[in-house]
DNA sequence: TCAAAAGTGTTAGATTTACACCCATGA
DNA sequence: TCATGGGTGTAAATCTAACACTTTTGA
């Protein structure tokens, strides 16, 4: 192989991962105390450099399988980070990515042995580097995302109530809304079909279980919420 | 200084940019003929490869700068790109960034020292490794925000007429638009501010030229196109 | 005098918002 | 029987979309 560019610099590049879940009424994302120098024990995102041999997606994915064992999540890109000193080490150029999971799907055991936790994304503590930006931003744009494509999904269990659903809109936008409204908007959205199955672990009477359908959503994606 | 990551290899990090510009009534973009091997004379985006000592940003701005001599160009990111084999040469992660510049503040010199011309983004050749990509990405995000965000300013003079707003809107946005609708709906603006200049150019009878108040959208930033 | 672009309001329809009560059940 | 969360409809207000003619002026 020739080398076109030899005359130019190289420089490390890292991948972050905002892994956002919903829990208890609250989106939360996955934070743990830093492993290694700099800003050991110092809470921080998951992430890892980037490999001679794989993509940037590439890299992400495989940051997301060594930190939660799980494969196929659902991941977008939200920029690049390249401050000359924003690591204290050396310099780094971060690539970041937000992912959603269902915390269901992420084993306990799997989380202590990374030493991660589930942290509400509005009681986060000073985080390294430049991580809290890293969370605002993506955070913004999951937000401008979740009302134009069907992404909640992601977050919950195959089968839900409207009730999460609802909840998990409320936590991710920041504001309450109208339990009436927002049914109507959810019947006119043929993607989201009612199963004959009952959840009657969050109330007596009993809740309506429903499921993201993926074809229909393909055959007319339209929806505003 | 202490050395804390040396174990990862590093990468090439370039900075792409496309560059938007309004002219006869077309969106367009600044593109040439690729002067380095590999690729030599594909139709390709300008960029650079960042320096040790500058953040992302600062090269984005630096290779605005070589390439149109103005300072402060209206700058926002796209993302990373980072396939193995995105380029022929060596891999090469690029981050890629829009400006946004009025198409009369680049002097014609300058694009025929850098042999670069303005193509309407619709009538686009087949650019250089994944520049079409990035492009099309660039030119989604960049309608999303054109319709929050008074950033349609930055593509035109100071004064301006309502049409060419309008028709600024329409390429954009790939759609024509109801001139009374949207009249309306700039009044309610009120950080667009009427002048009582008038311009001739385009009509025997003369717009009414405007400008954009940056202070006043300061103090009520609220907009919906 | 006429061609060409500027400018201007109204109305019907669609969408959005606000709002309160009954239901089913297990403890 | 009662406390708890589940489920439902209507009306007013707002927003959106469709639509056509008059004005000005330089050539």
């Amino acid at each position: 192989m020739t080398t076109y560019y030899e005359e130019y610099s190289k420089v490390l590049v890292s991948v972050d991962c905002i892994i956002f879940g919903f829990d208890k009424d609250e989106l939360r994302i996955l934070i743990g105390k830093r492993k290694m120098d700099p800003g050991r024990g110092q809470w921080s995102l998951y992430g890892g450099f980037i490999h001679d041999n794989e993509s940037l997606d590439e890299a992400a994915n495989r940051v997301l399988y060594e930190l939660t064992g799980l494969r196929n999540i659902y991941m977008q890109q939200v920029g690049a980070f390249g401050k000359v000193d924003r690591d204290p080490g050396e310099r780094v150029i971060s690539v970041v990515y937000y992912a959603l999971i269902n915390v269901k799907d992420y084993d306990v055991k799997l989380q202590e042995l990374h030493g991660v936790k589930w942290i509400a994304v509005n009681e986060l503590p000073p985080l390294y580097s430049d991580h809290n930006t890293m969370v605002a931003l993506a955070h913004k744009m999951m937000q401008q995302k979740i009302s134009r494509e069907p992404i909640s999904f992601n977050l919950l269990p195959t089968l839900f109530t409207l009730t999460q659903l609802q909840r998990l809109y409320e936590a991710v936008c920041g504001e309450k809304v109208d339990k009436r409204n927002f049914r109507k908007r959810i019947k006119d959205m043929d993607f989201i079909e009612k199963t004959n199955l009952i959840d009657k672990t969050s109330s007596r009477r009993g809740a309506c279980l429903y499921r993201f359908n993926e074809r229909a959503y393909n055959n007319a994606p339209n929806f505003k919420l």
